[in-house]
DNA sequence: ATAGATTATATCGCATGCGATATAATTAGA
DNA sequence: TCTAATTATATCGCATGCGATATAATCTAT
């Protein structure tokens, strides 16, 4: 309590526990995902894309909000298990268009089981989700709107 | 609503949140960390440390969730900067017991802005970092209790 | 029109983080 | 007591995830 070092405590930390919860969910996924030949980044990726037919680069970094030097190599490993297609957008030859394959969009189908799958290992309930996501995206979005880099 | 692959949305889904969240935040770290000679992962150790006096490489994994490949290379790292000292435990000569050096005790001076700092930098209210602290021990705790591997 | 700024993507090097596996030390059991 | 199982740490190969930087395409302001 009056330990000048109490701030330093782990136990008092409200980023590890987010750190440590991500890197347990993203290892609870890995036999679910195995299954697809996808890792978790590629996943959810695969799950922009499942929704908004295609996209390009910066739109994914975006809504991910990871990097280009994160998600070009992840692009190139997509588009070698043959589940994306990349062409330079006529109009802007700078924008790189991504859309799904036929093997890509028949993915969808076979990863319908995974969110219910990983609904049954996260043991929270419905207004726990609802209060994490919350406040969640408001660290999120927090971050998104002032891009100072 | 009524689409079949409603679930698969990326805003539907609660552990992307937590996902995008931990890279943030680990981002947002880096400048502070930067001047301690930390990574994000050293850093948790070092608070580890400095909180325990010593650990050995078991307590380490489980405090964290982290496995021994990534925490074995870690320590390493932590060595050669000069922040800690491995040493073979006589009791059991397969426990590495890990203690601090004198810089490495010195540190934690150093370290005591960066939980103010980043204060500064995640905007949520107190009342909601509980609750998110709250629900990510149940699923972290949840996690370690059935280490079924 | 054209040089300089901006934008989108790519490359480089480093530090994780993981499953699978190996190795060394200890323990358990017939 | 000697062998088999267990435990703690280490190694290997792969996939991120990042800051810094490079490159190519577009825009902007004169």
């Amino acid at each position: 309590m009056g330990n000048k070092y109490e701030s330093l405590r782990l136990k008092n930390q409200i980023c590890f526990p987010i750190y440590a919860a991500s890197n347990l969910i993203t290892r609870k996924y890995k036999p679910f995902l195995d299954e697809l030949d996808l890792t978790y980044t590629q996943y959810i990726v695969m799950m922009l894309l499942w929704e908004h037919g295609q996209a390009n680069e910066k739109l994914i970094c975006e809504s991910l909000c990871l990097k280009s030097n994160t998600v070009t190599p992840l692009l190139k490993k997509l588009h070698d298990k043959g589940y994306i297609e990349k062409e330079k957008d006529k109009g802007d030859e700078r924008n790189l268009v991504i859309t799904l394959t036929k093997a890509g969009k028949e993915l969808q189908d076979k990863a319908l089981s995974v969110p219910e799958c990983m609904a049954k290992e996260v043991h929270i309930t419905e207004e726990e989700a609802d209060l994490l996501y919350r406040i969640l995206y408001k660290i999120i979005d927090d971050e998104r709107i002032k891009p100072h880099d």
